[in-house]
RNA sequence: GGUGGGAUAGUCAAGUGGCCAACGACGGCAGACUGUAAAUCUGCUCCCUAUGGGUUCAGAGGUUCGACUCCUCUUCCCACCA
């Protein structure tokens, strides 16, 4: 059983610091229930979540399963500086408003995975605030700015004259001063958090707590090319507020090859079901586009619903597989005549006439199911699907 | 503070008076093949009812029949020196 809990725990990780603290931990529970704590702080920053962030949840919901009791951290008090983490410039500090909102957003989204009887949500500013500045001193004090600069993110930014607050080398500090007061068994966080991470068992041991985390740092998730990490501004990201039929289409969208990464970072799936579904696979017993529908079942059901996860499946179907057009379709209306190339832009579904005739040009534009090849047709009165490629859908009305 | 070098389309990066809406690479879009996978092949990739017109090469002026290319000023970056 220990054994399968540690299996489990190493899953998808990085690197994990002191494991020999964390078999203890899981010998405890399994000996004697003693339950132990798993801290990992979140920065109310962002509002939209994508699978990236879920990442860390699924692991604390692994330790839930093995006896963890997880601190959900808010870092209400620390998001009003900004993780300088892999980050080139001092981050805007955010309102006390902003922050509010996303708690609210974040927490939501973050018991679809957690188990919630098994949970303690903290917000760090209960304890950072009373510290005062005699106590923020004090804390300052166990760090030298030497050690500080030898971080790869400050060092680059001094070495590049780009400047760095203060207030900034605060950071790991109150991360690390978040474990001295929760008195956290174990901590995770990203492989970017290394740092902040080892800072919570230094000031552990400063502080006297008697008992220094472990560490377990898990890898940033690939957004959908691939390649690049999961982000935003990438635009390569699943949302987790995505609609269940974008949800399902963008996880069949991955490579095969990344299919699995996420079966390991992202499904409930237990590892010997993942490894039997893979050597079926290699047998070709198994199709792995099979394989990867369980999977965009398995997530879009998780942030909605089993129910609307199949209907998802089954409009993928019929627009790819049976090639029919989406029960939804947006609607336009216009006045007749209108020439083609100026309805797609009005309906949203080309961003200029000059793409809209070069697409027309390519074969890539249908009306009614039909490919067309006129650049100047005109459209008159009545009602048309219009198809730009194999995704984009709109219905025009015109009058 | 001194001296040089740079700023080009989503990104990187050519172009140093007309052949430039601007080589190439990546990305992106579309087509073929498929499993909306990968790989591969092909086309496209500033805007405009278009064998044509318009606006682009950090910003503002100027020289010229003609400027991304030359001159002046401005802004921002980088390198070496102090």
């Amino acid at each position: 059983m220990i054994q399968e809990a540690l299996r489990e725990i190493n899953r998808g990780c990085a690197e994990i610091i002191d494991e020999a603290r964390v078999e203890k931990l899981l010998k405890a529970y399994y000996n004697e229930g003693k339950t132990y704590t798993v801290k990992a702080g979140f920065d109310p920053t962002a509002p939209d979540l994508h699978l990236g962030h879920t990442v860390l949840l699924h692991k604390l919901a692994t330790f839930q399963k093995y006896g963890g009791l997880v601190q959900f951290l808010i870092g209400d008090f620390t998001a009003t500086i900004g993780d300088p983490t892999g980050k080139s410039a001092t981050r805007k500090v955010l309102s006390k408003d902003d922050i509010e909102k996303y708690i609210v957003s974040y927490t939501i989204q973050a018991f679809k995975i957690l188990d919630k009887n098994k949970t303690e949500i903290v917000y760090n500013n209960d304890w950072l605030e009373p510290l005062g500045s005699i106590g923020m001193l004090e804390l300052a004090s166990n760090l030298t700015v030497a050690r500080m600069l030898e971080r790869d993110d400050f060092s680059k930014r001094y070495a590049s004259n780009t400047p760095i607050a203060v207030s900034e080398f605060m950071y790991p500090l109150l991360q690390g001063y978040d474990s001295v007061h929760l008195k956290s068994d174990i901590e995770i966080g990203g492989t970017d958090q290394k740092f902040n991470l080892l800072m919570g068992r230094q000031l552990q041991k400063s502080y006297d707590v008697k008992k220094q985390q472990a560490v377990l740092m898990m890898p940033i998730l690939e957004g959908l090319d691939g390649v690049q990490k999961m982000s935003k501004s990438l635009n390569n990201y699943i949302g987790v507020s995505d609609e269940p039929n974008d949800m399902y289409g963008k996880v069949l969208s991955i490579s095969d090859e990344l299919m699995w990464r996420y079966y390991e970072l992202l499904s409930t799936k237990s590892l010997e079901t993942i490894a039997s579904i893979k050597s079926e696979v290699e047998d070709g017993l198994l199709h792995p586009k099979k394989v990867k529908e369980d999977l965009a079942i398995e997530i879009t059901a998780r942030f909605h619903s089993l129910e609307l996860a199949q209907d998802a499946k089954e409009e993928f179907e019929k627009i790819h597989t049976k090639s029919q057009i989406p029960t939804e379709i947006d609607e336009f209306s216009c006045d007749a005549p209108i020439w083609i190339a100026q309805a797609l832009v009005n309906c949203a579904i080309e961003p200029s006439t000059s793409q809209a005739r070069r697409d027309i040009k390519q074969g890539a534009v249908k009306i009614n199911q039909e490919k067309i090849s006129d650049i100047g047709l005109q459209l008159e009165s009545g009602e048309y699907i219009l198809q730009v490629g194999k995704r984009k859908f709109a219905k025009l009305k015109v009058n």
